[in-house]
DNA sequence: CTGCGGATCCGCT
DNA sequence: GCGGATCCGCAGG
């Protein structure tokens, strides 16, 4: 069944992340349905999350949907690049968000290769938060898009993700066989900003 | 108006 | 392991 609003508008935003391991993500884009299964997220808690684009409380032209209550998506462009996608979530006002780091390819797989240029299905189709919004068609178009609808939406299959596999906060993910690129090489603490790698 | 740096990924060494 | 690609949001003057 589809998430709905009360699912996205509960106030601990590490919680969902953590929620949304097993959850299916879907988008029916030109009438081609894709999606897969939610295998890495990462929470980022509106004040005091320097990592966190709302952290400042400021209300710009990019954050101002983060401060609408939860179930509508965040997608921006990276590196001039890339897509992300987040979802908004806790309450209006409240502009906490999660961003989907990672996904388990299960529908729509040839209209996925073909959105990345791939001819087989590996780590490479949808193990990273900039793979796997071109695999699903997400573009900065989607800022905003209700996630309740019919355009990109989130089941649950009733699939349960045990405890014992999940790492966790504010990066929460578990490994799978054949995505193990899905799972991180730099943490930040909740609150604190990036790590860089090397600069 | 200008300048800077980024919630990334890929290819080359 | 490291640099480059390639936009744009945002802050500062």
């Amino acid at each position: 069944m589809k998430l709905t609003s009360e699912f996205y508008q509960r106030p601990d935003v590490v919680q969902i992340a953590r929620d949304l391991l097993g959850k299916y993500l879907y988008t029916n884009i030109n009438g081609v349905l894709t999606g897969g299964r939610i295998v890495e997220t990462e929470a980022y808690a509106h004040l005091n999350d320097q990592a966190c684009h709302s952290h400042l409380g400021r209300y710009t032209a990019r954050t101002s949907i983060m401060y609408e209550a939860g179930g509508v998506a965040y997608a921006y462009l990276i590196y001039g690049r890339y897509t992300l996608f987040n979802i908004i979530t806790n309450k209006a006002g409240k502009a906490d968000a999660v961003l989907i780091r990672g996904l388990e390819p299960t529908e729509g797989i040839p209209e996925m290769l073909l959105r990345r240029g791939l001819t087989s299905v590996s780590s490479k189709l949808t193990a990273g938060p900039g793979l796997l919004t071109q695999a699903l068609g997400i573009t900065t178009k989607h800022y905003g898009t209700d996630l309740t609808g019919n355009l990109i939406w989130l089941e649950d299959h009733g699939e349960s993700v045990p405890e014992e596999m999940v790492r966790t906060s504010p990066r929460v993910g578990i490994d799978y066989a054949g995505l193990d690129a899905a799972l991180p090489w730099r943490f930040r603490e909740l609150g604190s900003k990036w790590t860089s790698p090397a600069k």
